[in-house]
DNA sequence: CCGAGGAGCTTGAACGTTCAATCAATACGT
DNA sequence: ACGTATTGATTGAACGTTCAAGCTCCTCGG
């Protein structure tokens, strides 16, 4: 069955000795005995071949350990098939518990999908590294979290015609793609929770209204008093950022007369603080005062005992976040929708 | 003054009204009235043309907002100016605390020298991501850290000849660059403090043995109590992974006879731990007992009192890798050196 | 029997940059 | 004055892929 020898020589091969080159595709066309483009076609799953000339080419494409290089096909495509996120840069920023676990989702969410994340935070200006990263075409897309109310990156993307997704709500006037949680009802149901078990005097600790979630936390925990005709003083409702002053004012609550029962809080890490001024009074946590967190990640496991808290099921946002940013991509057009994404409470034993 | 008009036009215009099409190299150097290479050479601050001419195409790229094409210039040259970081995927190990600071300084000094960082984390098999990162050539080369004993990654890498350069130390047959601190030293710091305000019993606490850092911060313990002729009865010694099961033996050591006065531990999570031992017994820590922290990020805030910690210079290490990683990648010559950073003591009110 | 249409495959061009070679003009050493 | 560098610049080709045509053969309706 003589081979017709188009031209028999394999991967192009650097002339000396060890120079192993990698495969083009131009080797998969030879080796399966077919066009460069058919090869592509195979690759990108199109249609125009035959059943039985795709598995030549799979077969070519898996003995050459074949694998497209990127920047070529960016190139020609118009696609880089890379993601920007844009973390918040604050070193020691309490949010940033939260942050990681949502890269990892990301990541894992954006190579289910072929896609790669590159991860940036802003040097300068904000939008500096987004105008940079648009203007070379670094990425397909954005994903951006952490909005507070009208978000100038928001606003420069689709301004450009960037594709993005956000997590949490932002810019109102734009149409723009979300996923979010309930925070309200997410909130609200750590009351029920709590309510449940029988509390009735409670309070809560989140920090102050920078982003719409902290907003709409405290928003859930009032609803949720109301829902069961529960009414608390204002003293018992403590907002800040700087933790140690979050402690010393939940100390003070504790600590005064007709202390609550049960704190909800806005954050696990905020809920640590509470566990802290709480043993400082020799409360036993879980027993004397119920306390929940939210977020879910590893911070919940830091406290003695683990926290009661609102999970935030990052896998699923991420992986709506990405299946919805890369629909824009693909589509070119960017419609307004938005996902709410239901929360669950992750019971420990601190409440 | 006549203009010569070469082909009046500025960046190609899509004929219709709206496309706003960006302009590239021919552009700039029709502009500037010199030839692409001209312009390349500029950008790229080659040798090879006039200080006048130079004002000239500067000025062009800045009229036109000019960014060259990033997968254009892989192509050819065959850098992406990207970098690829492995983070750790699970979700709830207690070193993420760790991690994100490092990715923030990583993403910083990555900046500073052009470069983005592509930060990814293994799906099924460790290496496949490195993989097929290479062979898209999707990177330049790669930053490591957590890497534990014998590091299969760098194996993989130094195979594959990929310049990479890796936080702690690896593989020790490898010709490979590392940047560390120097565990040892930095916990045995810990102890000096510790002594040097007073303390005699004390007793350390941290994670088995699973990277080297851990093995190495229990072994500056034990270094520093010998400096200073100080005996500690073994059980006074905890090593664990989970916290739970830490926060248990913590509770026990404390609760003991003749309970130690400070605790050494091996990260700012552990010490946390201690610290809620600690006030579950309704000791006052900084008064009645001292704990130092190991990292120095946002988890030392976590508690209350402030953590002192031992804290590890994330962007001094950060600018390290990536300037080693970067001169690999120039050089393409892997050479071996080793960078060790001083650590110091963050002062806090818990120790 | 012819022409339209489609399935299956191929070919030249293009994407936007840098590489390698070349060229013109000026400066230099003897 | 003449060959030879050196400086400043240009041009064709190449990187590895996908796009946009095109080509060939076969089928099928009229």
């Amino acid at each position: 069955m003589a081979e017709k020898q188009t031209e028999g020589r394999g991967p192009t091969q650097g002339a000396g000795g060890g120079g192993k080159a990698r495969s083009d595709i131009n080797d998969v066309a030879r080796l399966a005995r077919v066009s460069r483009q058919t090869v592509s076609n195979v690759l990108n799953n199109r249609t125009g071949y035959s059943e039985e000339t795709r598995t030549r080419v799979l077969r070519a494409i898996e003995a050459l350990d074949y694998q497209p290089h990127r920047a070529a096909r960016s190139l020609r495509s118009q696609r880089t098939m890379q993601l920007g996120y844009h973390m918040p840069g604050e070193q020691l920023a309490a949010e940033n518990a939260f942050v990681l676990g949502f890269i990892q989702a990301l990541v894992r969410a954006a190579a289910d999908h072929g896609h790669h994340v590159l991860v940036f935070t802003e040097q300068d200006d904000e939008l500096e590294v987004f105008r940079e990263l648009v203007a070379i075409r670094g990425v397909d897309g954005f994903i951006l979290s952490g909005s507070r109310g009208d978000d100038p990156r928001a606003h420069y993307l689709h301004e450009a015609g960037v594709p993005f997704a956000v997590f949490g709500r932002t810019a109102p006037g734009l149409p723009q793609t979300w996923v979010d949680i309930d925070s309200v009802a997410a909130a609200s149901s750590a009351v029920d929770y709590l309510v449940g078990r029988g509390h009735e005097r409670l309070a809560y600790v989140g920090y102050d209204a920078q982003k719409s979630w902290d907003v709409e936390r405290l928003e859930g925990f009032r609803k949720g008093l109301a829902d069961h005709g529960i009414r608390v003083p204002e003293r018992s409702i403590i907002v800040g950022r700087a933790l140690e002053a979050v402690h010393a004012d939940v100390l003070r609550l504790l600590g005064g007369k007709r202390p609550p029962t049960a704190v909800v809080t806005g954050s696990d890490v905020l809920a640590a603080v509470v566990v802290n001024a709480a043993k400082s009074l020799g409360l036993r946590v879980g027993q004397d005062l119920a306390v929940t967190g939210f977020d879910g990640g590893f911070v919940r496991h830091m406290t003695e005992p683990v926290l009661t808290s609102v999970r935030i099921p990052v896998d699923r946002i991420a992986a709506e976040l990405i299946a919805c940013c890369l629909r824009m991509i693909d589509d070119g057009t960017a419609q307004s929708t938005g996902i709410l994404v239901p929360t669950e409470i992750a019971v420990g034993a601190s409440a």
